[in-house]
DNA sequence: GCTTCGCATGGAA
DNA sequence: GTTCCATGCGAAG
């Protein structure tokens, strides 16, 4: 062997190259005497010219000792490094996992990161492997007794971690509030707003403040927490870098560093704290805002979506300054209270760029919560964890800010529930009746910092499904679409495409769900299932006859929008009637199509099924039902005068899918003898209307014979019993339906829908009131009626 | 008869 | 078995 370490010490007036194979002599007078390696001694071996600099290119072992044994291929680079010789001793490094690394790696990666650390590298010589696989390694130093404080925390960085860590990496950038509170104190430098989006810059600064601060100030991480564990890497095969801290109070320094993806050309930032605190190592409260972490990552991923305990205890120790608000383990959070809000969103509500956003949390309205009860309840780890301290059942008004600036003031409050608390806020409707949210969307709790200003977003449950798209997810200030609209899509939405099931709830359900509208009910008294599929649905809707739809676009579903309101019925066919007219006829259900598309369960039905039973029943009643459905709830909006959570009250202006269809008399007029299902149901209608009030007024009268008569329909129009049948075409039907068809339908359903007119007089004014109660009407004119719902 | 309030209940996690 | 929470339910206004 040949190795230098058994060569004698050089005397300081030995002119011989240290390099035992060389002994050339070295002339001062020639040339100045070259260092070399560091001996035993602690001097410098003297090496000739041609020996120096092949020590200083690193090619000396290659020269001298290629023979000798001792050789081992660099982890990283696969460079060979003769081990074993002290000439070589200090340009490589042990992993920890076995096999060395040599020097050259960690300082081209140190070179690319921060050029101003080299010098200083070269100095510590610190190994700071270059990356261009991603093995498992820890490598701890020899040469220097720092590197104990800089081994590479490897173990993290397999592919479960590093996937991870770069959710959480992405988690937690998404979290502009949390990045600027990971940096207290000196570490502002890295803390960017994601909106101002300057990573780059940013982080090369704060490299070379990490460098600096690493390198001048020695082993500054043993007294200074903080930066008790910083390392710089760069990977020059790909554009990424990676900063990791990890803060350890009274602990030794850990270097971590992780492999990125080369298509990231993001840089990363990672500061992570886990301090053991009173409470136990999963107990983030005990954070103080010194010992905050940090996590950046750039380009910021769209949405955070916490996945794993890790992330959110993460999150939590992202948090820093409020114990109780900030610190509050999301771990103990379920899942479902997790906040899922997209940039764009928390940029619409932040509106302030210099302000930043911590996501709370968030929770799908059940129907209680958007009922007109008021009371959204509120997950109680979420109201302890983020709302104020309350200690009296009757708690405190919280100002809550909408996503539009507005501020909503509830009642936050609690009730004793089974020795434990039931968080409520009180005073919701308003709000949720202005966001036009509904049982299914969900309300997200952020805080607006520093002022620490509560803000309040939604979702509407028809963007849920978008979630993985940012772009389609719909925020708080999207233009939402209309409730029926969303209505219908979450109907359709929710359950696929193929099976629907509408529940009409019950009278409590319907109750608790703000169903004052009876936009849905049928029977309020009893659930009713409307069994279709959208493409069911689709054909039960026609369009008016010679009408060409416009397309409207409503959060990305496609409606079309036809002039003339449509036909509920099933698919249209042109037919002809006798006059020639052509009018558009839904084809009229069977029997057993209404009673599978409509079924009443009980109740108000059993006793329509007792009415029906014996009775000659029409398949056009079937029609008529579901034609009484669709006035009522239009009607009924109008009529109402409560504000309902289910759907704000329909006004001039409302862009609901009810009120964007203009008013009928728009479209082709109905000819006077039109047989179409229309027409006919609008004539039935109308019949059964005014011979009812036919029949009231006689009964007033009756009671009042003082009373001068009122003048009313002549005697040939006033009900006969068992004369009512829709299709009868008996004489007083005939009359009547000559006296309705010279009205305007249109007009008629026009102003129905606009005024109430029930004490009109329908010979002064002949209308149709389109807000009567099917099941109220009908019972009391049962004696004239046939049963129109189908029993089953 | 309706709404609101406060608590109770029961299903789900 | 415990806790949470959606909502049921009765009392009061």
């Amino acid at each position: 062997m040949s190795s230098p370490s058994s060569a004698p010490v050089a005397a300081p007036a030995a002119k011989i190259c240290f390099n035992a194979q060389c002994k050339e002599s070295i002339a001062d007078h020639i040339a100045p005497r070259r260092k070399g390696w560091r001996l035993r001694s602690g001097e410098i071996a003297e090496l000739c010219d041609r020996c120096s600099s092949a020590f200083e290119q690193g090619t000396f072992c290659e020269t001298f000792h290629s023979n000798d044994s001792g050789w081992r291929n660099c982890e990283t680079c696969g460079k060979r490094v003769h081990c074993g010789c002290i000439a070589s001793a200090q340009s490589y490094g042990f992993l920890d996992a076995g096999g060395i690394e040599c020097i050259p790696c960690p300082r081209k990666s140190l070179a690319t990161a921060s050029n101003q650390i080299s010098s200083s590298l070269m100095f510590m010589q610190q190994h700071v492997p270059e990356r261009r696989d991603s093995p498992a390694k820890t490598w701890r130093s020899m040469a220097n007794p720092l590197s104990g404080q800089w081994r590479q925390a490897s173990h993290m960085w397999n592919m479960t971690m590093q996937s991870d860590l770069q959710q959480r990496l992405s988690y937690e950038f998404d979290r502009p509030s949390s990045i600027e509170k990971l940096a207290p104190g000196g570490r502002h430098s890295i803390v960017t707003h994601e909106k101002k989006f300057e990573p780059e810059r940013k982080i090369t600064t704060d490299l070379n403040n990490i460098s600096q601060d690493k390198y001048i100030h020695g082993n500054a991480g043993e007294n200074d927490p903080m930066s008790a564990r910083k390392s710089v890497s760069t990977d020059p095969c790909s554009t990424s870098s990676i900063v990791n801290f990890e803060a350890k109070p009274n602990s030794s320094i850990k270097l971590q560093q992780s492999p990125v993806t080369k298509e990231n050309s993001s840089i990363l930032i990672s500061l992570s704290a886990s301090f053991p605190s009173s409470n136990g190592v999963k107990d983030p409260m005990k954070l103080s805002s010194n010992q905050s972490p940090v996590q950046i990552t750039t380009p910021l991923s769209k949405q955070f979506y916490p996945q794993r305990m890790n992330e959110a205890e993460l999150q939590v120790q992202m948090r820093n300054g409020r114990t109780r608000v900030d610190a509050y383990p999301r771990t103990q959070l379920l899942p479902r209270y997790w906040p899922r809000i997209t940039n764009q969103e928390l940029q619409q509500i932040s509106g302030d760029p210099q302000s930043s956003i911590t996501p709370l949390f968030e929770k799908m309205l059940s129907a209680s919560d958007a009922g007109r009860i008021g009371r959204l309840v509120l997950p109680k780890k979420c109201a302890e964890a983020y709302f104020p301290t309350i200690s009296q059942p009757e708690g405190l008004p919280l100002k809550v800010q909408d996503a539009s600036g507005k501020d909503w003031i509830f009642q936050f409050r609690f009730w004793p529930n089974n020795n434990s608390r039931m968080y409520v806020l009180e005073g919701v409707t308003p709000c949720i009746q202005a966001m036009q949210l509904q049982a299914g969307d969900t309300v997200t709790f952020s805080r607006i910092d520093p002022e620490g200003k509560l803000v309040m977003g939604f979702r509407k449950a028809s963007s849920s499904s978008n979630e993985q798209d940012p772009e389609t997810h719909k925020s708080s200030t999207d233009i939402s679409p209309p409730p029926e609209a969303d209505q219908i899509t979450s109907l359709v939405q929710k359950d696929g495409s193929t099976s629907k099931l509408l529940q009409v709830p019950s009278k409590r359900k319907a109750k608790a769900l703000g169903l004052k509208s009876n936009c849905l009910r049928i029977e309020n008294e009893e659930p009713m299932e409307f069994k279709l599929t959208w493409e069911e649905a689709q054909m039960l809707l026609c369009p008016a006859p010679n009408s060409s739809p416009s397309i409207v676009v409503i959060e990305g579903l496609e409606f079309e929008e036809y002039e003339e309101a449509p036909v509920l019925g099933k698919r249209a066919y042109l037919t002809s009637d006798q006059a020639g007219s052509s009018c558009s006829s839904a084809q009229e259900l069977s029997l057993e199509h209404i009673a599978d598309m409509v079924s009443c369960k009980s109740g108000v039905s059993k006793k329509r099924k007792a009415k029906a039973k014996g009775d000659n029943v029409e398949v056009s009643d079937g029609l008529d039902t579901l034609a009484n459905l669709a006035i009522l709830g239009y009607s009924e909006n109008h009529q109402s005068s409560q504000p309902t959570t289910r759907h704000p009250r329909h006004k001039p202006g409302c862009t609901c899918i009810v009120c964007i269809q203009p008013p009928s008399g728009k479209g082709p007029k109905h000819k006077p003898h039109c047989t179409c299902n229309v027409c006919l149901t609008v004539k039935r209608r109308f019949r059964t209307l005014e011979l009812r009030r036919e029949k009231r007024q006689s009964e007033k009268e009756s009671e009042m014979p003082g009373k001068q008569q009122s003048p009313t329909l002549p005697p040939e129009v006033l009900p006969q019993p068992g004369s009512m049948d829709a299709a009868s075409t008996g004489p007083i039907d005939e009359v009547a339906t000559q006296k309705v068809t010279k009205m305007n339908v249109d007009a008629v359903v026009d102003e129905a829908s606009e005024h109430r007119t029930t004490s009109a007089s329908p010979l002064k004014t002949p209308q149709i009131d389109l807000n009567i109660q099917p099941e109220r009407e009908e019972e009391t004119l049962v004696q004239h009626q046939t049963v129109s719902l189908v029993p089953y």
